[in-house]
DNA sequence: CACCAGGGTGGTT
DNA sequence: AACCACCATGGT
């Protein structure tokens, strides 16, 4: 089971060692969703930089982001890497919910409507998705991505246990609302940077109070010390 | 030059 | 439902 790992707990300990995250930084509803899909595989450093290009051409909205040209948007959005996928995709995304009546007109669909609806769009996967549910929508879900499969994994002692689906309902379960939802994941991917993704453990791997610490590493087994001297 | 970033898609088990 | 290989770019 994925009950090894106290979610409510971790939660807490990740607030008190790095402090609220204060996510998403935007200045509407519909910034939150383009910075979501715009910020794939990519730096929010990057991204940042391609929602304030859009802002600057006056296309943070639904209807004239959907009917600008493709190469408007793809020399927009360049700083966030990837333009020539993102930038069809984006504007179909624009186009969905334009076609909604904006933001406000898609409220009123069913958290697993809504999500089945954005993933249906091209270039929305489950972590995109959840994204915007949580931070567009205030809905209660639990995003999962790489940062908290790797955390997870490292504080669990059956990473076995450690599925996609049963995480994402075992989290909402024990930690039931939006807002924490909300803090946990900005707090995940904030630890996220400061642990290193190729050694199994090392002390920045680690939560206090909550965790495998020097004791058990054993860095010199690792090929890799790149991250941590 | 190598590696990474707030993943997605399509095809398999 | 979970896993996989492959994809696509700018930054450091």
């Amino acid at each position: 089971m994925a009950g090894d790992v106290q979610f409510a707990l971790l939660y807490r300990r990740l607030l008190a060692q790095h402090g609220a995250q204060h996510w998403w930084p935007a200045a509407s509803r519909f910034e939150i969703i383009v910075g979501a899909l715009l910020v794939q595989r990519t730096t929010w450093h990057n991204a940042a930089a391609a929602v304030e290009a859009l802002r600057g051409a006056d296309l943070l909205d639904p209807g004239a982001l959907s009917v600008a040209s493709e190469w408007q948007l793809g020399r927009l959005i360049k700083p966030a890497g990837f333009h020539s996928r993102k930038a069809p995709r984006l504007r179909a995304l624009a186009a969905y919910i334009d076609g909604a009546g904006g933001v406000e007109g898609l409220d009123g669909l069913s958290t697993s409507e809504l999500r089945d609806q954005l993933i249906a769009l091209d270039g929305i996967g489950a972590e995109t998705a959840d994204a915007i549910l949580l931070y567009a929508f205030e809905r209660a879900v639990f995003i999962v991505d790489a940062y908290a499969l790797r955390l997870f994994d490292r504080l669990s002692g059956s990473p076995a246990s450690l599925k996609p689906g049963i995480l994402r309902s075992t989290v909402v379960a024990q930690l039931p609302g939006s807002r924490d939802l909300n803090e946990f994941h900005a707090l995940i991917v904030a630890h996220g940077k400061t642990i290193c993704r190729r050694i199994p453990r090392c002390e920045r791997c680690s939560v206090q109070g909550l965790c495998r610490t020097a004791a058990d590493i054993d860095v010199g087994r690792h090929p890799y010390r790149k991250t941590h001297a």
